[in-house]
DNA sequence: ATGAAAGCGCTAACAA
DNA sequence: TTGTTAGCGCTTTCAT
């Protein structure tokens, strides 16, 4: 008794408690509920319960065009970023009666659309997508459509959409603090795709932080990685070492990449962080258990898709309270990737 | 032309093409295709085409009763085995128009069984689980009642479901065979939780290996952790430690318990592989970062996922050919953590 | 080879 | 307050 029985439908509800299968509808749906007597209702409550009656949502969604389903586009969830994220958004997802669908899109255009295009047939009821940059004016147009999108760790300049991000460009600046504290003063930044939210305010806290403390921002210290995903930062990372120029530190705009770097680097002969530190950003699992232990800028990925999940839910339930776009604060996690230079740069007389 | 316009029905079409709904879905069903007229059937299809036409799944799953969806119902997407399998599952099911409906059970029986009747509730096709050994009866009497699921990582001993695993014996053997060709002879393991298949058959194996090689197992160098979960092997680690008993190498269950027996071993003043060599199971993601590089044994946790999927899908489509357990083999990745013991065991004098 | 009609399980507009 | 009716979009007998 109670136990939840696949084939059980209204009707048999409807029979069993001597009712139209429409008063068993409105019983059970919260909004419809008080317009039945107390009397009827606990009747068919009790029946339900003994049947193990529950809603088909097929059947439902079919007839209301709400799925209770959400469609979630990430690039990859073998990108040790999204797991967590996912959790999140399943976790609040979950106890509300919602599920979420999972698309990967590999970064490219055209599985994403793919993935968009496969969720929107299976009518979900909106969508937590972070999106590739070339398809960003798709989801700019999805969302003045009116259809219910929330991004998570990029946003789409200039569109009033709602979002959720880690705060990338206090997080930069606080990347490049640390190193300065330490008492560099060449710092490399390996960007990140400038296509991208996160890599472009990354870059602008990393600049807005080295004219602080009034240094120098030399244009060849700087390189750019094609994407965020492992792999990526080796080219960048070659690049700054064929330049020439000195440096003691990089910044890299994410773990991945900051990973690259220390391979590069390892293979060209310079110790980390003995002879250059390196500083990512994401705290990604197990950053901890690197060789060396990596220094990072660390968010909540769960919460960012806790907070996605919620806003996007919000979204479709039309209330208009919710904020457009959170920003999630940052943290140093400060470990043994960084530490102070090598030959310490002349250090300023003054403040 | 030819984009997908959601509002589109079958009505739609058959307006459009002069026929009656019912053709439509004909010629849409490949099943049904070959029962129209050439003639028709290329006008139908010329204007669904038109008209970017796509049946909705959920309509078709409410009159079919099959939702093309496949319920997969994990431990924690956050531990980095998952990621790569879920992508294989995926992947397979994506081109054939399946969806995969995830649940994470953090190995709480309640919460498996409350996914389990969630994705029941949402009329799945079939499972893929990676079940809790508390709830083995239950998928076992899902099993018997005829739904179609198949298990990932662990197999139920006994019964005769579809299952894809890792070739766990063999791989505890060849992680043995490596340690004892370095010259170690005095080797630890510490074992997963015995009520999972994995937890036995990797003790089997190093059990194997070590009688083979006319090793002593000693009792008291074998430890259990609770689970396979990150943590979960400090514990087991600190006991084989305080038991006093020498060894030179350490054979543990997974690479999230060599982790922590690394971690647990250095506090002691013990370094990897200096003083004692460490070799885990998996092959995680990173584990080729960390400090030291870990030792493993791997196999493609992608394909086991692939595999499942395509299983899966040959149960529900009623297949009889397909094998009852698949077994992946598996592979030594020789890294940093193993190394020569510190002080050779005395070499045996014949083979 | 195709049309007609019914119905999957549910909810909502309309009646009463 | 509750029953009646219709229909979401699709497939599938049953006719023709």
């Amino acid at each position: 008794m109670g136990e939840h029985r696949p084939g059980v439908t209204v009707r048999d509800v409807a029979e069993k408690a001597g009712v139209h299968p429409g008063t068993v509808s409105r019983v059970l749906n919260p909004g419809q509920r008080h317009r039945i007597s107390e009397e009827t209702a606990l009747r068919v409550e009790q029946v339900a319960q003994e049947l193990g009656y529950r809603a088909n949502p097929l059947a439902r969604g079919l007839r209301t065009r709400q799925s209770s389903t959400i469609g979630v586009v990430i690039p990859d969830l073998t990108n040790p970023l999204f797991p967590p994220m996912v959790r999140g958004i399943e976790d609040y997802l979950h106890p509300l009666g919602y599920t979420a669908l999972l698309t990967n899109t590999d970064s490219e255009p055209q599985r994403e659309l793919r993935g968009l295009a496969a969720l929107t047939l299976r009518r979900v009821d909106g969508f937590i997508i972070a999106p590739t940059s070339a398809n960003l004016r798709i989801v700019e147009g999805m969302i003045n459509d009116g259809v219910p999108v929330v991004l998570v760790n990029r946003s789409i300049e200039g569109v009033g959409g709602f979002a959720v991000t880690p705060d990338d460009r206090q997080g930069a600046s606080s990347a490049v603090e640390h190193l300065v504290a330490l008492g560099h003063r060449s710092i490399a930044h390996v960007a990140g795709p400038q296509s991208l939210s996160p890599g472009q305010e990354r870059y602008r806290g990393f600049l807005q932080a080295m004219r602080e403390h009034e240094l120098p921002v030399r244009k060849s210290l700087v390189t750019f990685a094609q994407s965020f995903a492992g792999g990526a930062g080796v080219a960048p990372a070659r690049e700054l070492l064929e330049r020439g120029e000195q440096f003691t530190a990089v910044f890299a705009a994410n773990d991945l990449l900051a990973l690259d770097c220390i391979k590069t680097l390892k293979a060209a002969g310079l110790r980390c962080p003995r002879d250059v530190s390196v500083i990512g950003f994401n705290d990604m699992p197990y950053a901890d258990q690197f060789n060396p232990p990596l220094t990072t800028i660390r968010f909540s990925h769960y919460d960012i898709g806790r907070h996605a999940a919620e806003m996007l839910l919000g979204e479709i339930n039309g209330e208009r309270s919710s904020p457009r776009t959170l920003v999630l604060s940052t943290e140093l996690v400060e470990r043994g990737s960084s530490g102070p230079p090598a030959l310490p740069s002349r250090s300023r007389g003054s403040a």
